[in-house]
DNA sequence: TTGTATGCGTTATCAG
DNA sequence: CTGATAACGCATACAA
């Protein structure tokens, strides 16, 4: 491997001038630059970005923290933060951690060994402690309403678009709610639990602990929901499914078993994937490609801030 | 920063003890080695990883070149890639090019320049010859049918599974036989164009160039190629569909429509997505997960092989 | 078991 | 406009 030193001597330069005109940087004489070039030409020369890393002390990467790729979530999500990435110049290092928080930590420690620039958690099963003490190393975004502090964010306020989703269908006469959820732990979920239980206390109606579904992540955990469903006496009469993928997978089901949308269940989706318009669903849009788009932004700008991102109900047939 | 050399006056011994007790290497007796472990706690020390890839001329990361992430196929590619880069200890590096070619070419130059100690590309636009002439800066491993030479890869022979869902199709009856694919321009789709005509002049079927359906990715697609069929004379009456997610686009139009399948139009989905468990399709599975594991097998054994993955068709209700 | 010296390839500083 | 030299931080051959 040829390195700039050979490339000195080559073009009879210093290695100083080599490297100028190999960033160009003025100040280097035409027929310099041109001996430099042509050795650059006949060795094939290309640079060792790991010396410019070292040197620089930057890599012009990105970590992206999440747990799958194979979910329209997070899949939009990353496709925001890839479009923005190239934007800026910037690559993206990805962490898939299935939720592992020993690969959360793995991801956190390469910010502090300087592997990647900054950091874009796009959903965590670690503690917000742990994650404060790497921002010495290098920014963090997340994706969760994060009070104050050094952590940028971009963020739904789940609990609103939840309230709000939950007095739409109250509006339409719906007392008996359930809910289908991923994880029931992280920030998100609990802001959503929370906004499902005000919102009970508010119109005093009666708890149904047993119409909350956790671990919904697919079109199969949206047919197992509606087999339990169906079990329940009284069952619900509206549910709200944190993803489309999973309302798309009750609705299929309540086609195949001719249950009534939205008669007997009406269903209000999450995110608006694809597969929501192509089945009619009333979803909550959440723009996942601008989030992933503004992510990038904060970790590279370093401004601090919480940025929230508004969500929106689109109505169309299953309510 | 504390670097290694800090550690070592700190602890009072060589440099080169701190290196061995930080990689675990034997020969440290336990007094020099807590004294340097304890320097390490004192400075919370962490590696400069930028100067460990510089001197071992390695970085433990792999380059993915994909068009996007948000489409089942590369979604459970990646997803086989990440599990299987995870156990062997390596990282990766994302690019997601949506087919530009300006895209792969840096991908290409980071195997050059050694960001990345090995490349996986999923599709490309570039010509193998472009390929060929970076294998000298590390291995690569591709998707497709690579016949001889250093790259190595893991396919799916579309010829024969193309020919022998036609002719699955032909048995049941069908001789006006479309088909739906994402870019008429990969190997991949070559060769599927190629058992499609091969399958004509087998059976001496007329030719049909309508029936064929480009830059289907998507639902929506799916829509559009059922608009574009039912305004035909005479319409083809099975469709091959390289996507489950498109073929369920057409079912669900057809659903819609009252256009009854496999009655009206029969289809044969790819890749046995979840969506098609869903709505009984009949669809190739072809293992994606497993394709994504062997192609990092593959770059990191450095092993120069082309393994084939066998398919399978999974007789649903759509035929 | 330990230490010295050198290499890895580039960028940055500063003097000329 | 140019160049010598010092970082950058770690690994490792070799000597002891």
């Amino acid at each position: 491997m040829t390195n700039i030193r050979d490339l000195a001597k080559m073009a009879g330069v210093s290695v100083t001038t080599v490297s100028r005109v190999l960033n160009n940087h003025p100040y280097v004489s035409e027929e310099k630059k041109n001996a430099v070039l042509k050795a650059v030409k006949a060795t094939r020369y290309h640079k060792n970005i790991n010396a410019v890393h070292l040197s620089k002390g930057k890599t012009k990467l990105i970590g992206v923290v999440l747990p799958f790729t194979d979910h329209p979530y997070f899949a939009l999500l990353l496709k925001g933060i890839a479009k923005q990435a190239l934007e800026y110049n910037h690559k993206l290092l990805l962490f898939q951690t299935d939720y592992m928080e020993s690969r959360e930590t793995e991801a956190l420690q390469m910010l502090q060994q300087k592997q990647i620039d900054g950091l874009i958690i796009c959903s965590r099963a670690c503690s917000m402690r742990k994650i404060e003490e790497y921002l010495p190393f290098g920014p963090i975004a997340l994706c969760e309403c994060v009070k104050g502090g050094e952590i940028s964010s971009t963020y739904i306020d789940h609990y609103k678009i939840f309230m709000d989703a939950l007095e739409f269908l109250y509006r339409k006469g719906h007392t008996k709610i359930g809910y289908c959820i991923g994880r029931k732990s992280g920030t998100n979920s609990r802001n959503r639990d929370k906004a499902y239980w005000d919102f009970h206390e508010k119109y005093h109606l009666p708890h149904h602990p047993e119409y909350i579904f956790d671990q919904c992540y697919d079109y199969e955990d949206g047919e197992r929901v509606l087999s339990r469903v169906k079990e329940m006496d009284p069952p619900p009469s509206a549910l709200l499914v944190t993803s489309d993928q999973v309302a798309a997978g009750i609705v299929i089901s309540c086609n195949k078993q001719q249950i009534s949308i939205p008669d007997e269940l009406a269903i209000i989706g999450f995110d608006n994937e694809p597969i929501a318009g192509m089945l009619n669903i009333t979803t909550i849009d959440i723009p996942l490609v601008e989030m992933g788009r503004n992510l990038v932004h904060q970790v590279l700008t370093k401004e601090i801030k919480n940025k929230e991102i508004s969500a929106t109900l689109i109505e169309r047939g299953t309510v």
